[in-house]
DNA sequence: TAAAAACTGTATGTTGAGCCACATTTCGGA
DNA sequence: TCCGAAATGTGGCTCAACATACAGTTTTTA
């Protein structure tokens, strides 16, 4: 495998390692695609792989037998996720992973990631605020679970949305990312009808505009205000071009 | 403050600190008391402290303005808190911090810790651990908020109790922990009410006894169905004494 | 490009659980 | 030990959100 040399080297969690490194790790690790909506990862795998976005876009998720269905968080080209066995050598996943769309998944070992670990302590520090940030999203998302109505966890979906995903164009602020109603339920812990007509009852509101399954917001102030958020800024440019890390 | 040096001691992430190494830290540290009820720190605070329960108990919170409430978790004595802000300069705590009885803590400065990091890199991993550990505890917060009705967060709840609180004695497992409804509603997202009615029902269906604010499950395994998980041990012993880290 | 699959829009009945109100019990501090 | 404050027990009302159902639309893929 190459090629993944610039996949592992794309990732900012290794821009310290050497590329003799690099590419040693890179001889360990296997490449695997994936079809969207094809499983990266289940809870019983016994995976003792910490796991690299190369393209495309996962998503961690949880479900009841019962057939409900929640999505913890999107992985993007360049970030990793599973890194928790990292710190536990009996951890077993919780949840799954599958890919949400046509994606490319590298996969470390986690013995031969640890070997490099001991080379360059900084990557300990990467991984440990890594999985603050993630502690912090999760937190976040409760609070919103316990204290907010459903139309505002869509109106705070759609801000957060726009922090990672917004691109500025003529009409608003495009949302980069194509959501199923479906999905946004599963995110926000609500049912694909009641986001419908929250998706409605804003469009109505003249908050913004879906078209061809892509949302534009018209105005983040007013957004903002009415769940009482400081108005997020847009991380994709407006001189075009996808996101970086697309071009891998 | 020559007396916090056990209390550093005790703490099972500076094990390997060596006696000095402790002394100075503590030196540089301050014990605080504070009364039931009074907040330990507060989301607009700009400290730069990391703090270690040394008795009491403590328990992190989130409120809104319009006065709901919810109590992410408690810091039994032995565990630091308020550890996010060692990952990043910038970090604002999030939430408030109040003591949920009269409790010793010692804060410990941002800084000197980072000194003794230094030299002692396990520190980072036991750290990087309890991260992790508290971001699985969210996780499953989450989940179960999503996909369980009140009743079975309740019994989830209070069979979560058991792993760290409960005691086995003649009748049953006895929780080492007195929570009133209001706070077991705050911990499940729930209200006091209906914490009221739940627990109610399950002291009529013979699962568990309530007596002076002390909770008795009568049969963990019948509980345990119920929700659908594995039967969980309590984790005081019988041979009495209260836990380890209340005899500092 | 056509058929199959997935997604969206809307309406209608149902219900879990929130909120309010108040009586009663228990606790904790002086 | 006593008293005020806090916690508990219960009932009733209300409503947000879920479940169900189905028609129309868009997207995917064969």
């Amino acid at each position: 495998m190459a090629d993944t040399y610039w996949y592992i080297k794309n990732c900012d969690l290794f821009s310290q390692v050497s590329p003799e490194d690099v590419a040693w790790l890179e001889s360990r690790s296997q490449m695997r695609k994936f079809k969207r909506g094809e499983a990266v990862y289940l809870p019983e795998d016994s995976n003792d792989d910490i796991l690299l976005v190369a393209s495309g876009r996962v998503k961690i998720c949880h479900s009841t037998p019962e057939g409900k269905h929640a999505i913890l968080g999107f992985i993007d080209p360049g970030e990793i996720f599973g890194e928790l066995i990292l710190l536990d050598s009996n951890a077993r996943r919780e949840g799954t992973a599958e890919a949400a769309e046509k994606s490319v998944v590298i996969a470390i070992p986690k013995n031969e990631l640890l070997a490099i670990v001991q080379k360059y302590p900084s990557i300990v520090l990467g991984v440990t605020k890594l999985i603050g940030v993630r502690r912090q999203r999760v937190e976040r998302r409760l609070r919103n679970l316990l204290f907010r109505s459903n139309r505002d966890r869509v109106i705070h979906l759609l801000l957060e949305l726009t922090e990672k995903y917004g691109k500025r164009s003529e009409a608003g602020i495009e949302l980069q990312i194509r959501l199923s109603h479906q999905e946004m339920a599963s995110i926000i812990g609500s049912t694909r009808e009641t986001v419908t007509v929250v998706l409605g009852q804003l469009q109505a509101e003249g908050l913004l505009t879906i078209a061809r399954r892509r949302i534009v917001l018209l105005s983040t102030e007013k957004l903002a205000k009415e769940v009482d958020e400081p108005n997020p800024k847009p991380k994709v440019p407006d001189h075009g071009g996808p996101p970086m890390s697309v071009m891998a």
